[in-house]
DNA sequence: ATGCACCTTCCTATGGTGGGAAGGTCAAGC
DNA sequence: GCTTGACCTTCCCACCATAGGAAGGTGCAT
Protein backbone atom coordinates (compact mmCIF):
# COMPACT_ATOMS: atom_id res chain seq x y z
CA UNK A 1 0.00 0.00 0.00
CA UNK A 2 1.92 3.14 0.62
CA UNK A 3 5.71 3.08 0.20
CA UNK A 4 6.78 5.21 2.91
CA UNK A 5 9.33 3.87 5.52
CA UNK A 6 8.65 3.69 9.06
CA UNK A 7 10.96 3.42 12.12
CA UNK A 8 10.12 0.80 14.39
CA UNK A 9 8.39 3.34 16.80
CA UNK A 10 5.75 4.01 14.23
CA UNK A 11 5.71 0.60 13.56
CA UNK A 12 4.69 -0.21 17.22
CA UNK A 13 2.26 2.51 17.16
CA UNK A 14 0.00 1.79 14.27
CA UNK A 15 0.53 -2.20 14.75
CA UNK A 16 0.15 -2.13 18.54
CA UNK A 17 3.19 -4.34 19.08
CA UNK A 18 5.89 -3.35 20.80
CA UNK A 19 8.96 -2.22 19.46
CA UNK A 20 10.20 -4.14 22.00
CA UNK A 21 7.92 -7.31 21.04
CA UNK A 22 9.25 -6.33 17.32
CA UNK A 23 12.65 -6.94 17.82
CA UNK A 24 12.12 -10.05 19.67
CA UNK A 25 9.84 -11.63 16.86
CA UNK A 26 13.09 -10.65 14.52
CA UNK A 27 15.45 -12.09 16.68
CA UNK A 28 13.39 -15.62 17.44
CA UNK A 29 12.57 -15.76 13.23
CA UNK A 30 8.79 -15.08 13.77
CA UNK A 31 9.26 -12.20 11.16
CA UNK A 32 11.68 -11.70 8.55
CA UNK A 33 14.77 -9.51 9.33
CA UNK A 34 13.93 -5.95 8.52
CA UNK A 35 15.88 -3.67 6.18
CA UNK A 36 18.25 -0.90 7.81
CA UNK A 37 18.93 2.48 6.93
CA UNK A 38 22.26 3.68 6.54
CA UNK A 39 22.57 4.15 10.29
CA UNK A 40 21.22 0.96 11.32
CA UNK A 41 17.68 1.72 11.90
CA UNK A 42 15.17 -0.87 11.53
CA UNK A 43 13.31 0.12 8.62
CA UNK A 44 9.60 -0.53 7.87
CA UNK A 45 6.69 -0.40 5.01
CA UNK A 46 2.69 -1.28 4.87
CA UNK A 47 3.18 -4.59 4.78
CA UNK A 48 4.86 -5.16 7.97
CA UNK A 49 2.03 -3.33 9.65
CA UNK A 50 -0.19 -6.06 8.41
CA UNK A 51 2.02 -8.90 8.97
CA UNK A 52 2.19 -7.49 12.95
CA UNK A 53 -1.44 -6.75 13.38
CA UNK A 54 -2.09 -10.07 12.11
CA UNK A 55 0.63 -11.74 15.08
CA UNK A 56 -1.29 -9.64 17.51
CA UNK A 57 -4.68 -10.78 16.44
CA UNK A 58 -3.44 -14.00 16.60
CA UNK A 59 -1.92 -13.35 20.59
CA UNK A 60 -4.75 -11.89 21.44
CA UNK A 61 -6.81 -15.26 20.38
CA UNK A 62 -4.69 -17.05 22.62
CA UNK A 63 -2.14 -18.77 19.83
CA UNK A 64 1.58 -19.78 21.19
CA UNK A 65 4.47 -18.39 18.82
CA UNK A 66 4.90 -21.85 17.46
CA UNK A 67 1.41 -21.93 16.10
CA UNK A 68 1.48 -18.56 14.87
CA UNK A 69 4.88 -19.46 13.13
CA UNK A 70 2.38 -22.14 11.37
CA UNK A 71 -0.22 -19.49 10.97
CA UNK A 72 2.02 -17.03 9.29
CA UNK A 73 3.00 -19.60 6.87
CA UNK A 74 -0.70 -20.80 5.63
CA UNK A 75 -1.46 -16.92 5.29
CA UNK A 76 1.28 -16.10 2.79
CA UNK A 77 0.83 -19.63 1.07
CA UNK A 78 -1.86 -18.69 -1.22
CA UNK A 79 -2.20 -22.26 -2.14
CA UNK A 80 -2.70 -23.31 1.63
CA UNK A 81 -5.68 -25.88 2.15
CA UNK A 82 -8.11 -24.01 4.54
CA UNK A 83 -8.26 -27.10 6.37
CA UNK A 84 -5.39 -26.89 7.56
CA UNK A 85 -5.66 -23.79 8.76
CA UNK A 86 -9.51 -24.87 10.47
CA UNK A 87 -7.24 -28.09 12.13
CA UNK A 88 -5.34 -25.29 13.74
CA UNK A 89 -7.87 -23.43 15.34
CA UNK A 90 -9.99 -26.25 16.01
CA UNK A 91 -6.71 -27.79 18.14
CA UNK A 92 -6.54 -24.01 19.97
CA UNK A 93 -9.94 -24.58 20.91
CA UNK A 94 -9.27 -27.89 22.67
CA UNK A 95 -6.70 -26.15 23.90
CA UNK A 96 -8.57 -23.36 25.50
CA UNK A 97 -10.99 -25.60 26.44
CA UNK A 98 -9.13 -27.62 28.47
CA UNK A 99 -7.86 -25.22 30.40
CA UNK A 100 -10.92 -23.58 31.33
CA UNK A 101 -12.25 -26.99 31.99
CA UNK A 102 -9.31 -26.68 34.77
CA UNK A 103 -9.63 -23.22 35.88
CA UNK A 104 -13.35 -23.71 36.28
CA UNK A 105 -12.50 -27.14 38.22
CA UNK A 106 -10.37 -25.03 40.79
CA UNK A 107 -12.92 -21.79 41.07
CA UNK A 108 -15.61 -24.59 42.01
CA UNK A 109 -13.40 -26.16 44.72
CA UNK A 110 -12.64 -23.00 45.83
CA UNK A 111 -16.33 -21.55 46.24
CA UNK A 112 -17.45 -24.67 47.94
CA UNK A 113 -14.21 -24.37 50.74
CA UNK A 114 -15.31 -20.39 50.76
CA UNK A 115 -18.84 -21.12 51.04
CA UNK A 116 -18.24 -22.71 54.50
CA UNK A 117 -15.28 -20.70 55.96
CA UNK A 118 -17.21 -18.26 58.35
CA UNK A 119 -14.87 -15.67 56.76
CA UNK A 120 -14.93 -13.24 60.51
CA UNK A 121 -12.50 -13.04 63.55
CA UNK A 122 -12.70 -16.80 64.55
CA UNK A 123 -9.30 -18.45 63.59
CA UNK A 124 -11.30 -21.89 62.36
CA UNK A 125 -11.32 -22.26 58.20
CA UNK A 126 -12.33 -24.79 56.20
CA UNK A 127 -10.13 -23.44 53.61
CA UNK A 128 -7.04 -23.85 55.29
CA UNK A 129 -8.33 -27.34 56.22
CA UNK A 130 -9.04 -28.19 53.11
CA UNK A 131 -5.10 -27.15 51.60
CA UNK A 132 -4.47 -28.82 54.39
CA UNK A 133 -5.98 -32.06 53.74
CA UNK A 134 -6.02 -32.30 50.26
CA UNK A 135 -9.47 -32.21 49.17
CA UNK A 136 -9.21 -31.62 45.72
CA UNK A 137 -10.52 -33.14 42.47
CA UNK A 138 -7.51 -34.12 40.74
CA UNK A 139 -5.14 -31.38 39.18
CA UNK A 140 -2.10 -33.00 40.46
CA UNK A 141 1.05 -30.56 39.98
CA UNK A 142 1.21 -27.29 38.29
CA UNK A 143 2.91 -26.50 35.37
CA UNK A 144 4.37 -23.81 32.95
CA UNK A 145 2.11 -20.87 31.46
CA UNK A 146 1.95 -19.41 27.91
CA UNK A 147 1.23 -16.29 27.40
CA UNK A 148 -2.24 -14.91 27.96
CA UNK A 149 -3.14 -12.67 30.88
CA UNK A 150 -0.36 -13.50 32.68
CA UNK A 151 -1.38 -16.00 35.33
CA UNK A 152 -0.44 -17.43 38.53
CA UNK A 153 -0.12 -20.61 39.30
CA UNK A 154 -1.82 -22.90 36.70
CA UNK A 155 -1.97 -26.73 37.08
CA UNK A 156 -2.48 -28.96 34.74
CA UNK A 157 -2.19 -32.55 33.28
CA UNK A 158 -0.76 -32.52 29.85
CA UNK A 159 3.12 -31.85 30.12
CA UNK A 160 3.11 -29.25 27.11
CA UNK A 161 4.57 -30.33 24.41
CA UNK A 162 7.12 -27.38 24.08
CA UNK B 1 3.92 -37.36 64.26
CA UNK B 2 6.82 -39.92 63.27
CA UNK B 3 10.26 -38.46 64.11
CA UNK B 4 11.60 -40.50 61.48
CA UNK B 5 13.86 -38.17 59.33
CA UNK B 6 13.65 -39.10 55.69
CA UNK B 7 15.61 -37.83 52.56
CA UNK B 8 14.44 -35.45 50.21
CA UNK B 9 13.37 -38.03 47.86
CA UNK B 10 11.00 -39.39 49.76
CA UNK B 11 9.38 -36.64 51.08
CA UNK B 12 8.95 -35.73 47.25
CA UNK B 13 7.22 -39.05 46.97
CA UNK B 14 4.85 -38.99 49.62
CA UNK B 15 4.18 -35.25 49.65
CA UNK B 16 3.64 -35.19 45.55
CA UNK B 17 6.26 -32.28 45.67
CA UNK B 18 9.48 -33.10 43.34
CA UNK B 19 12.33 -32.85 45.10
CA UNK B 20 13.84 -30.35 42.47
CA UNK B 21 10.50 -28.12 43.68
CA UNK B 22 11.38 -28.98 47.21
CA UNK B 23 14.60 -27.10 47.16
CA UNK B 24 13.47 -24.07 44.94
CA UNK B 25 10.82 -24.01 47.46
CA UNK B 26 13.83 -23.34 50.31
CA UNK B 27 16.08 -21.31 48.10
CA UNK B 28 12.81 -18.58 47.82
CA UNK B 29 12.23 -19.22 51.35
CA UNK B 30 8.87 -20.06 50.72
CA UNK B 31 9.80 -23.54 53.56
CA UNK B 32 12.26 -22.92 56.00
CA UNK B 33 15.63 -24.21 55.34
CA UNK B 34 15.82 -27.89 56.10
CA UNK B 35 18.30 -29.64 59.05
CA UNK B 36 20.99 -31.15 57.09
CA UNK B 37 22.62 -34.65 57.76
CA UNK B 38 26.59 -34.93 58.94
CA UNK B 39 26.93 -35.51 55.17
CA UNK B 40 24.92 -32.61 54.36
CA UNK B 41 21.71 -34.38 52.91
CA UNK B 42 18.53 -32.75 53.83
CA UNK B 43 16.84 -34.28 56.76
CA UNK B 44 13.13 -34.12 56.81
CA UNK B 45 9.84 -35.40 58.86
CA UNK B 46 6.52 -35.56 59.04
CA UNK B 47 5.73 -31.98 59.81
CA UNK B 48 7.40 -30.68 56.73
CA UNK B 49 5.19 -33.25 54.87
CA UNK B 50 2.06 -31.62 55.53
CA UNK B 51 3.64 -28.45 54.44
CA UNK B 52 4.43 -29.59 51.16
CA UNK B 53 1.53 -30.80 50.64
CA UNK B 54 -0.37 -27.82 51.59
CA UNK B 55 1.61 -26.15 49.22
CA UNK B 56 0.78 -28.92 46.51
CA UNK B 57 -2.79 -28.25 47.37
CA UNK B 58 -2.79 -24.23 47.23
CA UNK B 59 -0.71 -24.52 43.63
CA UNK B 60 -3.14 -27.30 42.57
CA UNK B 61 -5.68 -24.70 42.89
CA UNK B 62 -4.10 -22.04 41.22
CA UNK B 63 -2.63 -20.01 43.82
CA UNK B 64 0.79 -18.18 43.13
CA UNK B 65 3.84 -18.66 45.33
CA UNK B 66 3.18 -15.12 47.01
CA UNK B 67 0.11 -16.07 47.58
CA UNK B 68 0.27 -19.23 49.23
CA UNK B 69 3.16 -17.23 51.37
CA UNK B 70 0.33 -15.83 53.02
CA UNK B 71 -1.71 -18.57 52.98
CA UNK B 72 0.91 -20.61 54.59
CA UNK B 73 1.21 -18.30 57.37
CA UNK B 74 -1.74 -17.67 58.21
CA UNK B 75 -2.41 -21.58 58.08
CA UNK B 76 0.30 -21.30 61.22
CA UNK B 77 -1.26 -18.73 62.96
CA UNK B 78 -3.32 -19.88 66.03
CA UNK B 79 -4.98 -16.58 65.84
CA UNK B 80 -5.69 -15.48 62.21
CA UNK B 81 -9.14 -14.32 61.32
CA UNK B 82 -10.95 -16.58 59.19
CA UNK B 83 -11.81 -13.51 57.12
CA UNK B 84 -8.19 -13.00 56.20
CA UNK B 85 -8.35 -16.45 54.87
CA UNK B 86 -11.35 -15.89 52.94
CA UNK B 87 -10.40 -12.90 51.18
CA UNK B 88 -7.60 -14.26 49.49
CA UNK B 89 -9.46 -17.24 48.24
CA UNK B 90 -12.23 -14.98 47.04
CA UNK B 91 -9.64 -12.53 45.17
CA UNK B 92 -7.93 -15.88 43.40
CA UNK B 93 -11.61 -17.16 42.77
CA UNK B 94 -12.33 -13.37 40.94
CA UNK B 95 -8.70 -13.88 39.41
CA UNK B 96 -9.81 -17.56 37.95
CA UNK B 97 -13.10 -15.95 36.83
CA UNK B 98 -11.46 -13.31 34.84
CA UNK B 99 -9.09 -15.64 33.17
CA UNK B 100 -11.62 -18.20 32.46
CA UNK B 101 -13.70 -14.98 30.87
CA UNK B 102 -10.62 -14.40 28.55
CA UNK B 103 -10.35 -17.94 27.17
CA UNK B 104 -13.79 -17.87 27.02
CA UNK B 105 -14.05 -15.14 24.65
CA UNK B 106 -10.79 -16.34 22.75
CA UNK B 107 -12.95 -19.59 22.26
CA UNK B 108 -15.64 -17.75 20.94
CA UNK B 109 -14.03 -16.01 18.50
CA UNK B 110 -12.36 -18.48 17.33
CA UNK B 111 -15.38 -20.83 16.92
CA UNK B 112 -16.90 -18.30 15.25
CA UNK B 113 -14.24 -17.49 12.56
CA UNK B 114 -13.58 -21.77 12.34
CA UNK B 115 -17.91 -21.95 11.90
CA UNK B 116 -17.39 -20.12 8.60
CA UNK B 117 -14.20 -22.11 6.70
CA UNK B 118 -14.96 -24.68 4.57
CA UNK B 119 -12.11 -26.63 6.02
CA UNK B 120 -11.45 -28.29 2.53
CA UNK B 121 -8.84 -27.76 -0.02
CA UNK B 122 -9.83 -24.38 -0.93
CA UNK B 123 -7.13 -21.68 0.14
CA UNK B 124 -10.08 -19.30 1.18
CA UNK B 125 -10.39 -19.05 5.01
CA UNK B 126 -11.72 -16.88 6.88
CA UNK B 127 -10.19 -17.68 9.75
CA UNK B 128 -6.90 -16.00 7.93
CA UNK B 129 -9.13 -13.29 7.34
CA UNK B 130 -10.13 -12.66 10.69
CA UNK B 131 -6.47 -12.34 12.32
CA UNK B 132 -5.38 -10.50 9.02
CA UNK B 133 -8.08 -8.04 9.47
CA UNK B 134 -9.08 -7.51 13.32
CA UNK B 135 -12.20 -8.59 14.18
CA UNK B 136 -12.26 -9.82 17.48
CA UNK B 137 -13.76 -8.65 20.60
CA UNK B 138 -11.17 -6.56 22.87
CA UNK B 139 -7.99 -8.61 23.85
CA UNK B 140 -5.77 -6.24 22.75
CA UNK B 141 -2.39 -7.56 24.00
CA UNK B 142 -0.93 -10.91 25.22
CA UNK B 143 0.56 -10.68 28.84
CA UNK B 144 2.42 -12.97 31.48
CA UNK B 145 1.64 -16.40 32.62
CA UNK B 146 0.23 -17.63 35.88
CA UNK B 147 0.85 -21.10 37.14
CA UNK B 148 -1.81 -23.04 36.18
CA UNK B 149 -2.10 -25.52 33.31
CA UNK B 150 0.39 -24.73 30.94
CA UNK B 151 -0.45 -21.97 29.15
CA UNK B 152 -0.37 -21.14 25.49
CA UNK B 153 -0.97 -17.42 24.91
CA UNK B 154 -2.80 -15.84 27.10
CA UNK B 155 -4.24 -11.87 26.59
CA UNK B 156 -4.39 -10.29 29.34
CA UNK B 157 -6.38 -6.69 30.38
CA UNK B 158 -4.99 -5.86 33.96
CA UNK B 159 -1.03 -5.48 34.14
CA UNK B 160 -0.46 -8.12 36.71
CA UNK B 161 1.33 -6.35 39.44
CA UNK B 162 3.34 -8.66 40.50
C1' DA C 1 35.50 -52.60 46.82
C1' DT C 2 32.36 -52.17 43.52
C1' DG C 3 28.06 -50.70 42.13
C1' DC C 4 23.88 -48.37 42.31
C1' DA C 5 20.61 -45.40 44.15
C1' DC C 6 20.58 -41.39 46.17
C1' DC C 7 22.14 -36.86 47.45
C1' DT C 8 24.58 -32.25 46.61
C1' DT C 9 25.21 -27.66 43.89
C1' DC C 10 25.09 -25.10 39.70
C1' DC C 11 23.67 -23.90 35.06
C1' DT C 12 20.19 -23.92 31.28
C1' DA C 13 15.75 -23.80 29.15
C1' DT C 14 10.93 -22.92 28.70
C1' DG C 15 7.18 -18.67 27.06
C1' DG C 16 6.21 -13.86 26.33
C1' DT C 17 6.87 -9.63 28.00
C1' DG C 18 8.85 -5.50 30.29
C1' DG C 19 12.64 -2.56 32.19
C1' DG C 20 16.74 -0.33 31.78
C1' DA C 21 21.64 0.87 30.77
C1' DA C 22 25.01 2.73 27.54
C1' DG C 23 25.54 4.72 23.47
C1' DG C 24 24.46 6.37 18.44
C1' DT C 25 21.23 9.39 15.17
C1' DC C 26 18.25 12.79 13.60
C1' DA C 27 15.80 16.99 13.23
C1' DA C 28 14.49 21.27 15.09
C1' DG C 29 15.62 25.54 17.28
C1' DC C 30 18.89 29.00 18.44
C1' DG D 1 27.61 25.21 14.67
C1' DC D 2 25.77 23.32 18.83
C1' DT D 3 22.44 21.80 22.03
C1' DT D 4 18.33 19.41 23.13
C1' DG D 5 15.18 15.86 23.07
C1' DA D 6 13.07 12.20 20.82
C1' DC D 7 14.21 8.43 18.77
C1' DC D 8 17.07 4.39 17.62
C1' DT D 9 20.66 0.60 18.60
C1' DT D 10 22.38 -3.66 21.32
C1' DC D 11 22.79 -6.23 25.51
C1' DC D 12 21.50 -7.88 29.97
C1' DC D 13 18.13 -8.83 33.67
C1' DA D 14 13.57 -9.97 35.74
C1' DC D 15 9.27 -12.31 35.98
C1' DC D 16 6.94 -17.32 37.31
C1' DA D 17 7.17 -22.24 38.10
C1' DT D 18 9.13 -26.02 36.51
C1' DA D 19 12.25 -29.55 34.29
C1' DG D 20 16.68 -31.35 32.64
C1' DG D 21 21.26 -32.37 33.15
C1' DA D 22 26.26 -32.20 34.48
C1' DA D 23 29.78 -33.09 37.88
C1' DG D 24 30.73 -34.89 42.00
C1' DG D 25 29.89 -36.81 46.92
C1' DT D 26 27.31 -40.47 50.15
C1' DG D 27 25.20 -44.69 51.91
C1' DC D 28 24.40 -49.21 51.85
C1' DA D 29 24.32 -53.88 50.16
C1' DT D 30 26.47 -57.26 47.94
Amino acid sequence: MDGIPMNIGEVARVSGVSAKMIRHYEAIGLVPRARRSGSGYRTYAGNDVHTLRFIRQARGLGFSIKQIEALLSLWRDQRRPSSKVKALALAHIEELEARILEMQAMKRTLQQLAAHCHGDERPDCPILDGLASGANASSPHAVAGHPMSHDHARTSTKPRRH
